[in-house]
DNA sequence: CCGCGGGCCTGCGCGC
DNA sequence: TGCGCGCAGGCCCGCG
């Protein structure tokens, strides 16, 4: 899916269609995607203003102010559309929900591999549920920091680059960004996370904070699946340095070329020159 | 408790 | 042009 930019450049986009309005009309056309859409989703969610959307990793949280709170996620293919009325509301196979908003304004989640999820959780101590209370920090604040990204690095095992997939480490990475903080901070991805030392820690919070702020401003990146809420796709892609670059010279012009392997069944691309 | 592999779905691009 | 195969940005579960 849409990995941490992704999600916030589609929840910026939903801010202006939805907060301060009201939900007039839902209709869930499948309930079958991951984890299922709950019957009582309409039911709970019709006539209900929206006062906040929030991100949290990569999940988008649509506060209420009341006592529920529906969380979405856009799992690998999931996309939000947003057409200023009705009559200009193209439709698609895969719109599983839509929203009708009381300006007429229409939001629509489409999802083919229904990986996504739509759901309700409990307000305001949405934060006491999973998978949110055993979420690490986000990556773009201050509670995040090498020390305690070193804390959590201290007795893992495993290769650094399969650590930050994890979403108890910290909040939002996926396989692409991983790939690029990893190069940019010129560390293997197959070092195991606890022999790293707290400079370069220090260093991978550098520049996953910066590769991720990099991708937003650029509104996200578009591969196959991904498009910004007014169908116009973000165009980070264009500013990979090793994902999806196999075979590539590698951008620090070292002599060495990009190469990819699979770690824990992904794919992860990285020039085995820079990084050690 | 931790790490790994498989499964969940559909669509796309590639090679034959 | 058509078809089968491998692969894809994520997450959860069960196993060892």
């Amino acid at each position: 899916m849409p990995e941490l930019p992704e999600v916030e450049t589609v929840r910026r986009g939903m801010v202006d269609a939805m907060c301060g309005k009201s939900i007039e009309q839902v209709t869930v056309r499948r309930y079958d995607l991951r984890g299922g859409i709950p019957e009582d989703l309409a039911d709970v969610m019709t006539g209900k203003e929206i006062r906040l959307l929030e991100r949290r990793g990569k999940y988008i949280l649509i506060h209420f102010g009341d006592h529920k709170t529906a969380v979405l996620h856009l799992g690998m293919s999931g996309r939000i559309r947003i057409y200023s009325d009705k009559g200009a509301v193209e439709n698609k196979k895969h719109d599983h929900v839509i929203l009708i908003m009381s300006d007429g304004c229409v939001v629509i989640f489409e999802d083919p591999r229904r990986f996504g999820m739509l759901y309700l959780v409990r307000a305001p101590h949405w934060q006491e549920e999973k998978p949110f209370s055993e979420m690490g920090a986000e990556p773009l604040s201050n509670e995040w920091s090498g020390q305690d990204l070193a804390f959590k690095l201290s007795n893992r095992k495993s290769p650094i680059k399969n650590a930050l997939l994890d979403q108890s480490v910290v909040a939002g990475l996926g396989n692409i960004y991983v790939c690029e903080a990893l190069f940019f901070s010129g560390i293997s991805p197959s070092r195991l996370a606890y022999t790293l030392k707290s400079e370069e820690i220090e260093r991978l919070v550098v520049h996953v904070r910066t590769v991720l702020n990099n991708a937003i401003a650029a509104g996200g990146s578009s591969l196959k699946d991904y498009a910004q809420t007014d169908g116009s796709l973000g165009y980070f892609q264009f500013g990979f340095k090793v994902y999806d670059r196999e075979g590539h010279i590698c951008p620090n012009e070292c002599g060495g070329n990009v190469h990819r392997i699979v770690q824990g069944g992904r794919s992860t691309f990285y020039c085995p020159n820079c990084q050690v």
